[in-house]
DNA sequence: TAATAATGTTAGCAGCGTAAACATAGTATA
DNA sequence: TATACTATGTTTACGCTGCTAACATTATTA
């Protein structure tokens, strides 16, 4: 065993991904992590200044994944047009935030300010781009009054649906909102065609 | 003083409100709310078995402001169309969704979970039962599957519009997500009666 | 080769949620 | 009214947390 690890940083941001789409966010500490690296309980300071550093750069790695799952969706697709890469963009939204939910969540947490992290703004912003981008390809000479509008109403429309579509409702009690959920659930397709008046 | 309080666990969910939207649901910790009423670090516990009760209760309360807002944008509006009371339904949501943010981070937080607490899901479905109320009147004989999808599309925009609209981002590197800010800050109103096809 | 920087460990602090033991006050029953 | 019981407060203490300081080891560089 080596006393200097080599890899450490890749290692406790690998490690602390693990933990956090085991437990969540707010079940991760930085002491849990080290272990899961088989290193001190204070190891990580000589890579992160503090546990939100650590967070925020997980939070950054998910923004990552989330670009690269958006441009996979609509990329080499040459026979597919641009509505239908349209909606596999969505897809592939709602995908990545349920499936990688806890994750998800601390991407979206105001544990961190993101202000504080500009690596993180410029990932998230990365996300944004792919859409800004498929949305210019949809309706060619957009204004960009109207192109800001679509913007926003997709990525509202995608965050609040990877929101509810989570939330575990029990049927017995709670019959309007777990029907409409079920709606959805059923079809994403259709129904982001029609949310999105496609 | 007196050594029984009397009024306690109203004090402390008062406090636990203030310390909420105060500092957010992250940086409460249950001896500064007992510190707030005054009372030992221990007391909390004579009310409410954990920590997570007591920000259930917050939460709940949060649902129940929330719905009450809903509720008084519809109500007594007599000469207004339902289109319009509609509207100023979906604007009451952001207004609430802004204006307590910390507290409103806290009622879709992870933290809490909501299964474990049967009355905070009854005072979430209650808000929603004032957006299925208002959807009805305005679409009078709709199906259930249609109104199911219109409810999740008005709800899952009116969250993702809260998360978005709150966004710190600075201009000079964010130009794309900033402006299509700005573009629904300047005019909510407009904004929603396009994304809602109204 | 010697100094310095980088990266690891150990020890220890204050704050946290929570349980247990105890104190006091209000209520019900004899 | 006296007494038991219950409700509701306090004190003390435990283990876990983020983090700092002091120290140990290895890598780099003059």
């Amino acid at each position: 065993m080596k006393y200097h690890h080599g890899n450490l940083k890749e290692e406790l941001i690998l490690s602390a991904r693990r933990v956090c789409e085991l437990s969540g966010h707010d079940h991760m500490s930085l002491r849990s992590i080290a272990k899961e690296a088989n290193v001190s309980q204070t190891a990580p300071y000589r890579h992160f200044k503090t546990k939100e550093c650590l967070l925020a750069e997980v939070s950054k790695r998910g923004f990552e994944e989330l670009t690269e799952r958006l441009r996979l969706a609509i990329n080499n697709k040459d026979g597919v047009s641009t509505k239908d890469k349209f909606l596999e963009m969505g897809l592939a939204y709602l995908e990545f935030g349920l499936e990688k939910r806890k994750t998800y969540d601390l991407m979206h947490s105001p544990v961190i300010d993101k202000v504080e992290f500009p690596e993180l703004l410029d990932a998230a912003q990365g996300a944004f781009e792919e859409l800004v981008q498929i949305l210019k390809d949809l309706y060619p000479g957009i204004s960009e009054n109207s192109l800001g509008q679509k913007c926003i109403k997709f990525w509202a429309l995608m965050h609040g649906l990877v929101g509810l579509l989570d939330m575990k409702i029990d049927p017995e009690i709670d019959t309007n909102a777990s029907e409409a959920m079920s709606v959805v659930k059923k079809d994403y397709r259709s129904f982001l065609e029609e949310s999105l008046e496609l």
